[in-house]
DNA sequence: CGTTTATAGTTTGATATCGAATTATTCGAT
DNA sequence: ATCGAATAATTCGATATCAAACTATAAACG
């Protein structure tokens, strides 16, 4: 929570950038020449990209005292509407989650009032995850700012290029 | 360690779609038409495509009993040439990682016999880790292995596509 | 029906990460 | 030369994640 907060950086320092990845790519051409190691590197620069935009979005965040994990969560259940619920194993399924690491997410959002548990109508194994008034407001006071964030680090591609770059991830994530 | 290793899944399952992004959007856009949230999707596209590459590695790693975090280290010497040596300082910089962290992979890896910490001889607060013969001879035993598991998921992508994804991730990664 | 199998969510135990504190050493300014 | 600030690595405490075990409930089916 306040894990992200604050304190910019301290042992991990800001110094961003590992080794440049043209370097990384000699070394590996040197070292082993019967290897062609052009997907790597593509691989290594999506990393880094996915890594930017990650540390971006988590330093805007430290303003409302959120962390990624939270966040992420809220804003799921944000884009469902006002009042819409999601069960905790949807909203895990969602992000990509072991639903134990929901349930701990969940025990922290419900702890702070941003979310809560109502009981499955129709189940009564399950439960369906709504945002508090609370949860409801900072989501979509953040939500601009959010925007700003990624935009400012989205700024150097054209409108062309993001369209691009989005169809070409899409076709590493779903393998077509 | 074996964390990574045998069993695929359980909890979290193979499941590995989440949501459709095109869906997402279009929630985002019913919810908050006031706000346009293409970079948004520019930025989870992203993030999906490191998150396959990231898990596609981890499948075959999984074979060698190595996780992620040894892995990253053990290649990141291997590529200096046999019997080269960095810092922990300089290798927590170069894959972004607090020092302590470092500490702790380097634990593992020594017990395991892959690295040796040496003392650095220009400097008695320092250290110079080098790969042991077992540690060279694995990274190399992984090495095709492991680009050939990369290229199979880049294989949807042409060269040109590689290319411009590379460019594209770079510029949001140094933000030029 | 009653038993087996699957599913929802939580709990538990292990582990990796972080930031801060600590120890040892080096560098710099006077 | 000496003292203070910077740096290298480790340790420590807190926390987030995962996989597996567990509890409760639902669905399937014989």
């Amino acid at each position: 929570m306040s894990q992200a907060a604050a304190t910019v950086a301290a042992d991990n320092a800001a110094a961003f950038e590992g080794q440049n990845l043209e370097t990384v790519l000699a070394q590996w051409r040197r070292e082993r020449p019967d290897v062609d190691p052009a997907g790597i590197a593509v691989c290594g620069a999506v990393w880094r990209a996915a890594e930017r935009l990650r540390r971006g979005v988590l330093a805007n965040l430290a303003d409302y005292d959120l962390d990624f994990a939270g966040f992420d969560v809220i804003m799921t259940l944000r884009r469902q509407g006002r009042g819409q619920a999601l069960s905790p194993s949807a909203l895990a399924k969602e992000m990509m989650l072991s639903t134990s690491a929901m349930t701990n997410r969940l025990d922290r959002l419900e702890k702070r009032g941003l979310i809560e548990r109502m009981r499955d109508p129709d189940d009564r194994r399950g439960l369906k995850i709504v945002l508090s008034d609370e949860g409801f407001e900072l989501v979509d006071g953040i939500f601009a700012s959010h925007v700003r964030t990624v935009e400012k680090m989205l700024a150097p591609l054209s409108a062309k290029d993001r369209d691009l770059i989005s169809a070409l991830s899409q076709s590493i994530a779903t393998g077509f």
